[in-house]
DNA sequence: GGCTTTCGCTACGAGTCGTAGCGTAACTGG
DNA sequence: CCAGTTACGCTACGACTCGTAGCGAAAGCC
């Protein structure tokens, strides 16, 4: 859930403003919790509204009224995960990427995600609103990553600066596909382990090309 | 399928050696063809088993007799799509890795082809035999291009060879995971066009990064 | 206290799954 | 030509999941 929390009131009800008797929010985290305990256990596929109502103690008719599909209950409990996600400052550019690397290479490694995240994709293919939700959730997470990155790449003098918006935005796309989807098909589609020295190699290829382009 | 033909009798069978009426070959391709045609309209998650036994017109339990899952049905099904990817000799490394990519981002506009990948790829997180599978049917036929493009960069000039092939084999994997991965996830995670200059920069970056490595 | 909304619970029709059983069709070897 | 073997179409079935409706009770606001 992309919950948007005003002011607490008790630890278990947030003040909306409106009348009646409010949403629990241990109900959320309960079920968000339960929905990635079993994608870990069952995977995608075999994931049940059910078995998540179960787990979470609480009735299927609450996962209904929150959740219109099993999709986008699945986004809002994978996306969470995304919020581990940092860019330390490692002192240059090769270390940033490779960092980075790593970090998302772990975070693919969880069972929990890997089984979701693809799946989740492959429904956005025919689902627009469960697309621009993965994307909120999801892909402009990491995408901060990469400004924030050559942003300091720029201040270190490693990349130069780019005079046109538009054009600076469009390499940054292009830098994020590279990154995001060559750990993603190593991963999950050529299912070999992305280590060190796997992350060093594409660093490498990368920072090498992005230099020669620069000057 | 990846079906292993013989001599043939009829058009319709095929010789098998064994005893018994042999299977229907019109079958299979009325099946794939079923179930291709159901990707396009209903998408991965609504695709069901009895549907496709009733587009193909043939009973479901044919269906259960040749595939245990609808997993290994569709990645049969969208298979064959891959055999239409070739590396026609462009003159140079730069037009040859340009083609690939259009080449690969054409196949991934096709709907059956969007929504049946990454799906197929989500299960094989939790299956084995269908990570096998794709990895035969899928995966290896788009790794020939990789090496054949490389060979023929190497025969030019255009990029060293390479001594030990153990190492060879690494920077073949690494270079197919960002090329693949690049595309992959522009077309579906990014969802946005990979058309020719997108295909430009991403050459651009990609054979100037291989080029500072080599030298 | 009255109003409003959410909650848990039960029940339901609709749809899918994967299998079993049956009689028939097709092909092989003697 | 006939017996043996395998595939086929068809029907039916239990088990499961889906998403919804209806109910009384709980929890908060005015």
């Amino acid at each position: 859930m992309v919950a948007v929390m005003c002011k607490h009131t008790r630890p278990e009800t947030v003040r909306t403003g409106r009348t009646g008797r409010p949403r629990s929010v241990e109900a959320d985290t309960a079920i968000l919790e339960a929905t990635r305990a079993a994608l870990v256990e069952l995977g995608w596929s075999k994931l049940t509204m059910g078995d998540v109502a179960t787990r979470a103690g609480v009735a299927k008719t609450t996962l209904y009224r929150r959740w219109t599909n099993k999709n986008e209950l699945v986004v809002d409990a994978v996306a969470v995960l995304f919020d581990e996600l940092e860019l330390p400052d490692r002192g240059s550019l090769i270390a940033d990427v490779e960092g980075v690397v790593l970090q998302f290479a772990a975070l693919l490694a969880r069972p929990e995600a890997k089984t979701a995240l693809m799946a989740v994709v492959a429904e956005s293919t025919r689902d627009d609103a469960l697309r621009i939700r993965i994307r909120s959730a999801i892909v402009d997470r990491q995408k901060r990553l990469v400004l924030e990155g050559r942003a300091r790449a720029q201040a270190r003098g490693e990349l130069p600066y780019e005079d046109d918006p538009e054009a600076a935005a469009r390499s940054a796309d292009l830098i994020f596909d590279v990154i995001a989807g060559a750990v993603v098909h190593r991963a999950l589609v050529s299912a070999e382990p992305v280590d060190q020295a796997w992350a060093r190699s594409f660093t490498l290829l990368l920072v090498s090309g992005l230099a020669s382009l620069g000057s």
